[in-house]
DNA sequence: TTAAAAAACGCACGATCGTGCTATTATAGG
DNA sequence: CCTATAATAGCACGATCGTGCGTTTTTTAA
């Protein structure tokens, strides 16, 4: 609400150092605050109207800082894509290769859906993927482009167990990063929808599963 | 668009053997259009005006029939939910008993997501579900509900297959349930979102694979 | 300190939203 | 066929949607 004075007093204590503009400033906090209101309204919930009063500011003033509303929509995806990148999938990387980092990114994955606060960004691009899969446009794009993105880096992560010999040698990494993604889907559909309990367990042995599988070295 | 007519024409013919009143047949044909428009469109991308428009009559005259929008998407889902159950779950339990019923559900509800027409249904549902996590009232109850009888009866039939020897004695039918239901949320997002021309096939190889890990009396 | 530029606001527009009320038309039983 | 009732349409309402435009306020640079 009174957030608007924050940034403020913010800028006019930053702007000798470095020099981002007030605009700037204002326009990332709009984001942020869109980004968490999406997260519960879904991308096509979100609306302008809301936003400014979430925000605090005038619906003109706020709408000056995008062309229009695909380009606002497409930004808070972006901002999502870039969170859900540098809270989940930055740090497994820099893991030491092979299982230990397959192990870390399940485990990033699955506290960054739960942790109510923050988790903005992958709840709001597994739900978009969903509001969109009719509409073709930019926005779908974008979103598509992201979980593919998503995948190969899953894909990249098995093949590079399997060069480590961790996993074995026939497993295809392409049906590893398949299966995770299917897990993790599950887990958000059944923690966050269904709110069952049992949510956690039930993702953990299918994961336990998916890595036995993984490492020995029989047939499909 | 001139649906209105047909069902006229067909009240008349029919009015004297059963009686299904004119209102009655117009508003089975309303929630039939609301179904494949919220299939595109989502539960809450349904709009009265534009329903009507689908339809052929008058947004009064539509809206007539239900007491307000929360009822008329309350009667959306129900139908999704009577026509998933009609077309995937009831052809599954006339299979015989066992690992047979297992794969007929799992063909079924395959064929079910990728039949561009009249695949509504499944997919209302599990849009719906992601709509609606986070926004309680008697929609999400709806939904939440149907996901957890449709769960429950995947369990059923698993314990089934215990009981008849095809799976292992040990096997959790609920972990079991779990795993396929994430495999076709999986294929769903796959399918539809990504347009990924693979997703088949990895559905395809994961249930092959938990179809084995349920039958060998390996441990957890 | 002051003038230029950037940012935010106020206001209004046409469209569409959900939803009532009244009038008109279609159906059904005597 | 006529009348009572059911079904549909017409119209209007307040709210809110996305989006422009001119004005005012705040920030920035000289």
């Amino acid at each position: 609400m009174a957030l608007q004075n924050l940034v403020h007093k913010r800028s006019q204590s930053l702007r000798k150092l470095n020099s981002p503009s007030v605009g700037e400033l204002t326009r990332n906090m709009i984001l942020q605050t869109a980004l968490r209101v999406a997260s519960v309204h879904g991308i096509d919930g979100l609306t302008i109207g809301e936003l400014a009063k979430e925000v605090g500011m005038s619906k003109s003033g706020l709408f000056a800082h995008f062309k229009n509303k695909d380009d606002l929509q497409l930004e808070v995806l972006k901002l999502a894509a870039l969170e859900f990148i540098q809270k989940v999938m930055k740090p497994s990387f820099e893991m030491p290769r092979g299982e230990a980092r397959i192990k870390a990114m399940f485990k990033n994955w699955i506290s960054h859906v739960d942790g109510s606060e923050a988790a903005a960004g992958g709840i709001v691009l597994i739900s978009a993927s969903v509001e969109l899969d009719d509409r073709p446009g930019k926005l779908r794009d974008f979103v598509s482009k992201a979980q593919k993105d998503l995948i190969l880096n899953i894909e990249k992560a098995a093949r590079i167990a399997i060069e480590e010999g961790h996993f074995r040698k026939d497993l295809s990494a392409e049906q590893f990063a398949w299966s995770l993604y299917s897990f993790i889907l599950g887990y958000h559909h059944f923690k966050r929808m269904l709110k069952d309990p049992k949510a956690e367990r039930h993702v953990e042995n299918s994961f336990k599963g998916l890595l036995e599988f993984s490492k020995q070295k029989k047939k499909v």
